[in-house]
DNA sequence: CAGGATCCACGGCGATACTG
DNA sequence: CAGTATCGCCGTGGATCCTG
């Protein structure tokens, strides 16, 4: 199996229950921080990524840990400590996550300047339309 | 800047806001259709798609055509006839994507295997706890 | 065929309060 | 510290109907 071949709509369905999860916003943030600090500990994730409540962070790493992307380990202390890191599995995604992450960086940029370019044109077209749309509306 | 040197804090916000259109479902599925097929009409991309309805394949499109990735040709015809393809931008997109794509591919079965395991744990817990429950409940 | 407009349900998510 | 439990909002997205 090439890896060219891997997007025929039979994995389109794979694809899909994969991004639900990766897909997530917080999923790459956390995974992206372990995988760049290796161990955190659970308030130490909540700090690193910035607007994450604490709910969804429970969440997040929760369905990581169930999909296996992700260890807690839970030390019988006090005060509690649990320590989270990223599995085997979870490193190998990492790579791909990476190149995300470092897709985003690189070409921010130009999501922004196209925006503004279409965003202008857009509010042109509707300052045209303006006359139109007041007639209908009176 | 070095590839291992993205993930600082300061990078957080542009790859959350990157993260908030091509992290989405329907974008990356698009991305990598139009990525393979080339070009693709509205109602092609949506017979592609699994399970995207009109409107958000619609939304999708606006969205990624105002990012600068995908290019929205109207062809002036009866019936009419829009097509969609990736810009240069778009196509660089493509290769994290496709990176992504190569993954869930890999490892989806390891996913499902793992969440079967952990679940299978969890309802043994939750069985184990069943009678203070049931005993809080009356 | 390609999409705009509208309605509505539901669930994601934040805020808050409590616990071991 | 590291969660769980509950509530309530509102945004997301599907269904449906309509147009050029």
């Amino acid at each position: 199996m090439s890896l060219t071949d891997t997007s025929q709509h039979s994995n389109c369905s794979a694809m899909s229950d994969v991004l639900n999860r990766i897909g997530d916003k917080w999923s790459v943030m956390v995974v992206g921080m372990l995988g760049r600090n290796g161990t955190l500990r659970f308030n130490e994730l909540k700090r690193l990524i910035n607007g994450v409540s604490q709910r969804m962070l429970t969440l997040t790493l929760r369905n990581l840990e169930r999909d296996g992307l992700v260890t807690r380990t839970i030390y019988p202390e006090v005060p509690p400590r649990v320590e989270y890191s990223l599995t085997e599995l979870g490193k190998t995604l990492q790579v791909p996550i990476s190149a995300l992450w470092d897709w985003s960086a690189e070409n921010h940029g130009a999501i922004v300047e196209a925006r503004a370019i279409y965003d202008a044109r857009e509010t042109a077209v509707a300052a045209d339309s303006s006359r139109k749309i007041a007639y209908a509306r009176g």
